[in-house]
DNA sequence: GTAATAGTGTCTTTCAGACAGTATGAC
DNA sequence: GTCATACTGTCTGAAAGACACTATTAC
């Protein structure tokens, strides 16, 4: 690094890691390698294609009844790769020929510990998702891959077109029949019983729809064997899991930091960011106002340009200001929650 | 689970993971033992004693000279525990005697990839940090172990009593010094230069300073090696990292849900509150305003008993209202981050 | 009494949200 | 002209922040 390292008593402490031996206290065991594990790496790459939010999957063939998607995953090969972060770039690069620019580790609640069923039988795989976003605009994707709507996945998260009514006709009647069979049961690792949990999760009960809990919803739906309810496509249940944390952390993300411009080309108008946030986030109330949001943070400049054959009037061209990252703390869109609607 | 499944064309797909057996890609490998990496897991436990904020260590003997503290720290052993969660309570707990409530992941960053120096040469360690939140309450703590002021560790987060001098005494000239080496030069694996990666860092060059950037100070410190520069304490660059990271997630976590009452005993006066608040936030800018918070966001409600003895008007007592968790969606200690002082 | 903390009322500024209305293009 | 989108101005109510003031204890 630097070696001009000047005088000082402070400096009892040199952080190049190279230097650091560890020494953690359960570590001298006999067959140490029985306890070595698997770590597999998964990403859910997000997109925007055509005011869609799209995930980019490995298609099963149609063909085959009650197939599953997958999301591009691989094994964490240290020989091969320095770090996490270069590992799964360089499968979501190899794999599907798409360029990934924001990444972020999604595991809050991941890293989960799975036993595959598989040869290798004493083999323990520790799982880590990952959040990526991508333009979607290149069409060099091999066969084998495809652009799915999340929201076939997940029709349940989407509001677009207002509260889904699939909730009160296909999911609350079953999830209900969930509730009564044990009301206030705790189940294993829940600070909450079922009926608190359905609240919370859904919304009921006097609680508000919150976006952001993707993955509570998803944990529900699961033990009640409703994954798939409605879904025009499915993914294993850890992928699902990884999609479901992707999706949250996305929702909350554009929030507070400005990612919603990794999924848009560099110009772009002030109808089509809002229609980008929209298919994230859902139409959370706001229609002229957005524009006044966007503007008044100081978020985007406008290009000088405009765009004609918008179906009206010409639209402005506008592009990302690099500089708030070098300002504000928190420069996100910010829209608040959805009302009760 | 439920063995009594309804009958649904949409039940594709049952979520019970021992029906899924994984097939990535990258999978069929000759020697893939090779490629069986070591998991080690660490944990920040966060507690408040006195008003400060204290994190539980393993002291190391004052006597040797540039010693460095350790986190409560082990390797995972997938035969003795079923998960991350588990296995790092049983370590915090069997260590230090020390209950955990709150635990939560760290690795939006983390997963660190390092390659340790030890014995067995070709092994690799994946190092996944926690934040833990506990009650410092209990003396029932082995002599091994202390809770040591964060501050001690990172003296410039500390902005309790205004704005830390030692930033313009002792760091911006070094770290300024460091940013002329090569200004606008980028570093590996930074999207900003230096200078950028220093204003956004410390809130200089128009910036604010942002409260939970506490790891991007640390890795710039780093790389300044100035981590411990006036610090009275040290601990190991990667548990360094981990302190970062929790130090951050919790000042994030505080204003988004109610995690504050995990450290606090189960009644507290509002000014207790207020001090926990502050101790790890730091002052701002609230008084009296900070009552009308809480208490009007219907976080708390009084017990009817009152604290004598405070040195002033006996205080109410006040309970953490647990139903908060089921009504709004982000119940959080909403304090704005600090102005410019 | 003083000192120190506990707690209330009110004013101002800011801003999200709602809504009315105007502008400019394609057809 | 109509239709659809682009864009601007203004009003309102909620809430953050600042500040003045009263209350109750220990000493």
């Amino acid at each position: 690094m630097h070696d001009d390292a000047r005088n000082s008593s402070a400096e009892v402490l040199t952080s190049s890691a190279e230097d650091w031996r560890p020494e953690p206290s359960d570590f001298a065991e006999p067959d140490s390698t029985r306890d070595q594990i698997d770590v597999e790496l998964t990403a859910a790459v997000i997109a925007i294609r055509q005011d869609q939010p799209v995930v980019l999957v490995k298609a099963r063939p149609t063909t085959s009844e009650s197939a599953t998607d997958e999301l591009p995953s691989a094994r964490f090969r240290p020989a091969l790769h320095a770090t996490l972060d270069e590992a799964i770039r360089s499968v979501i690069e190899g794999e599907a020929g798409t360029e990934v620019g924001f990444l972020e580790q999604l595991s809050s609640d991941c890293p989960r510990f799975l036993m595959p069923m598989g040869s290798s039988g004493s083999a323990r795989r520790l799982s880590i998702g990952h959040l990526a976003l991508a333009r979607a605009d290149g069409a060099t994707m091999p066969a084998s891959h495809v652009w799915a709507s999340i929201y076939d996945y997940f029709p349940w998260e989407d509001w677009r077109s207002g509260r889904p009514p699939m909730l009160e006709q296909d999911l609350f009647p079953r999830l209900s029949a969930w509730v009564s069979e044990n009301p206030t049961g705790m189940d294993p690792h829940h600070p909450l019983c079922r009926r608190e949990r359905l609240a919370v999760a859904f919304g009921i009960d006097g609680g508000r729809w919150d976006d952001e809990r993707v993955l509570d919803r998803i944990e529900l739906l699961s033990e009640c064997r409703l994954v798939s309810m409605g879904a025009l496509r499915a993914l294993s249940p850890d992928h699902c899991r990884v999609l479901a944390m992707a999706l949250g952390r996305l929702r909350a993300k554009i929030r507070n930091r400005p990612v919603v411009f990794e999924l848009l080309p560099p110009e772009f108008t002030l109808f089509e960011l809002q229609k980008s946030v929209e298919a994230i986030l859902g139409p959370h109330l706001h229609k002229q106002n957005f524009r006044r949001l966007v503007e008044g943070t100081g978020l985007v400049e406008a290009t000088g340009e405009v765009r004609t054959h918008t179906g009206g009037r010409p639209a402005k061209l506008f592009r990302f200001r690099r500089e708030v990252l070098l300002e504000r703390p928190a420069p996100g869109v910010r829209i608040r929650p959805a009302r009760t609607s």
